[in-house]
DNA sequence: TAAAATTGCGCAATCGATTGTACAGGTTTT
DNA sequence: AAAACCTGTACAATCGATTGCGCAATTTTA
């Protein structure tokens, strides 16, 4: 272990050549000979030199960070796309700063606005559940800060995104169901003001309507996504005269708590009623009956943001009309919507 | 949105004195008046000045990146551990690389390198289940970098290290199980060269120790720490005459893999075999029955590597005695190993 | 009141890499 | 053979912030 630092300037010295020749030599510039090229390469190699990424930034204006802002890492879907950024953003030389912001506007705006005074080269995020508008984005971008939303977007923000595909895999859940028989189909919903749970209940609206079954308001739950209120929900429902016979929830945890207690009640799943989830937590297929759910590609999704982003980053210039990825979910059918498979 | 960068020139140069004084200022240098002081911060703020990191790192000769490496970002424990080690890090100002080793040596050793070559100030680590020797390591601290082991950690390495008391978990554990009146309670572990499943093993040895209990060999089962695993040991045990009647597992993947093929095969848990798993993962509480496990309070674990890691970085000349913390973890107790309680 | 100390700030070098321009020696063109 | 061109490299400024040193003005001490 050499501890001295070695810079362009020791391996100049040792060559009696000047740091710009070593500078231009290292980076391939056409202007150095062939032979000073190799040497120098050489050398750097045997001195065991390691560029200093801050003073290369700091010549070029430019740096290494990309800030990602996102409601929780510790969730399934979301520290599975900081490990899908990773795998693009580290081989590309740049740097993630995560950013929590714990579903709080406040916080996204803080979290926002420190990666700006970081110096941040770009932004990736998904908004909070509190978040109603977009002013902060807006201004970050207006500023010149690239960003790129995925998952939770806001709508008529003109930006870059990824998102998946929320509709149409909602479309296919709620036909599955149709399919195996069920009719009556609930759906949970969150807030609508978010785009996903707002795809989520148009796809599930159109399934139904091209099955010419009617929704009506009573069966559309807004603000059913944590397991605690997905019990909560299917205990008043319990109470009521006629149960649906299926639940569309636009989320897995509160199909879980549904799921937990209705099988509780002495509820048949799925030959009373139907359950289907969304996001494909890692308990789906644990539970008894396993959940049928939709894969969201969280690392693909992760990857395709950190590469919008990149591209965003490294020409500027080109301000074309913003990018706009989508995924289809897949539909993961298990015990708890299969009505008609007998098993 | 000024769009010109501001920096302590163009301070100085509307206030008509020099960068120098600017810079002094506003890092509130006595030698500067009170007037010029206030003055100076008042028109930084103005003009929406931020401090460029990169320059001031140069001259500093400091960077503000900490690595971290780990086998699975997705994972838990991990997952959870990196939420802790943010909310120490960030408010700090130091931005975290996190690399994956996906339980490789060789990525490793890699991303080690990698993060000395990005000029870390300093690395948290926890060591593939492919490591068995510490020389990379070893070689990074010989070589001036920081580093604090979590979690997985290499014995007679000198080095920080935050740790769940294993032992103390693992005994806990196996003496509730005996509390239960389980007897012939056998042993899951994975590796035994790491850490962590040796310290379990012991724990589980000193519990049936103390009680009497004969641990032979043939009671320990190495290497059985993922859902398979646990599923196909668990099906040898059913061929054999006589099964055991309880299970500590080092982990939670392995237990769940025993509980599901145990019920599949008829057997009643926890009447006929009690389980204990390692880690409190998620979806413990809703197995069938619900599993019983330890919470290993990762974020706590994060953050205190994460402060040890800063202390190091910050005062580099204090070569005391490494620091060794340890978090004793939660039996969790659920249904899975209760025989005695009725319900 | 002269000498000493303190206060307040400017000058210029520095961190390491990059890059526009200059320049010497060699080659080709006319 | 003079003019025009390349080639390969050196020089020096630059990115933005920090800091040792120096100097003048002011205050304290003797």
């Amino acid at each position: 272990m050499k501890n001295q630092k070695v810079t362009i300037h020791t391996i100049a010295a040792r060559l009696n050549i000047t740091a710009s020749t070593v500078s231009r030599a290292l980076s391939g510039n056409k202007r150095i000979s062939q032979k000073t090229r190799e040497l120098v390469n050489k050398t750097a190699a045997e001195m065991g030199y390691k560029p200093n990424h801050m003073a290369s930034n700091l010549r070029k204006g430019k740096g290494n960070l990309i800030g990602v802002i996102i409601p929780r890492i510790n969730r399934h879907f979301f520290s599975h796309a900081i490990a899908g950024m990773e795998a693009i953003t580290n081989p590309a030389g740049y740097n993630l700063m995560i950013c929590q912001t714990n579903e709080s506007q406040a916080k996204e705006i803080d979290g926002l606005q420190t990666l700006i005074n970081n110096r941040a080269e770009g932004v990736i995020m998904s908004i909070s559940n509190e978040t109603r508008n977009g002013a902060h984005i807006q201004a970050a971008t207006d500023g010149g800060m690239p960003v790129v939303l995925f998952d939770r977007i806001i709508k008529n923000l003109n930006i870059d995104h990824v998102i998946n595909d929320n509709f149409a895999g909602a479309y296919e859940a709620t036909k599955h169901l149709i399919e195996q028989g069920y009719k009556n189909i609930v759906h949970f919903s969150g807030s609508l003001h978010i785009n996903v749970y707002e795809q989520r209940l148009n796809g599930y609206k159109k399934a139904m309507n091209e099955a010419n079954l009617d929704v009506t308001s009573d069966m559309i739950f807004d603000n059913i996504i944590t397991r605690l209120s997905g019990e909560e929900l299917a205990q008043t429902l319990l109470t009521k005269n006629k149960l649906p016979d299926a639940i569309f929830s636009s989320s897995d945890y509160s199909a879980l708590g549904a799921l937990i207690t209705f099988k509780n009640a002495g509820i048949n799943i799925p030959q009373d009623i139907g359950i289907v989830g969304f996001a494909n937590e890692p308990f789906t297929e644990l539970t008894d009956p396993a959940l049928t759910t939709l894969e969201q590609y969280s690392e693909d999704i992760g990857r395709s943001a950190a590469r919008l982003l990149i591209e965003r980053i490294e020409n500027k210039q080109n301000k074309e009309v913003p990018s706009s990825l989508s995924f289809k979910p897949q539909l993961i059918i298990r015990k708890s919507s299969q009505r008609n498979t007998i098993d």
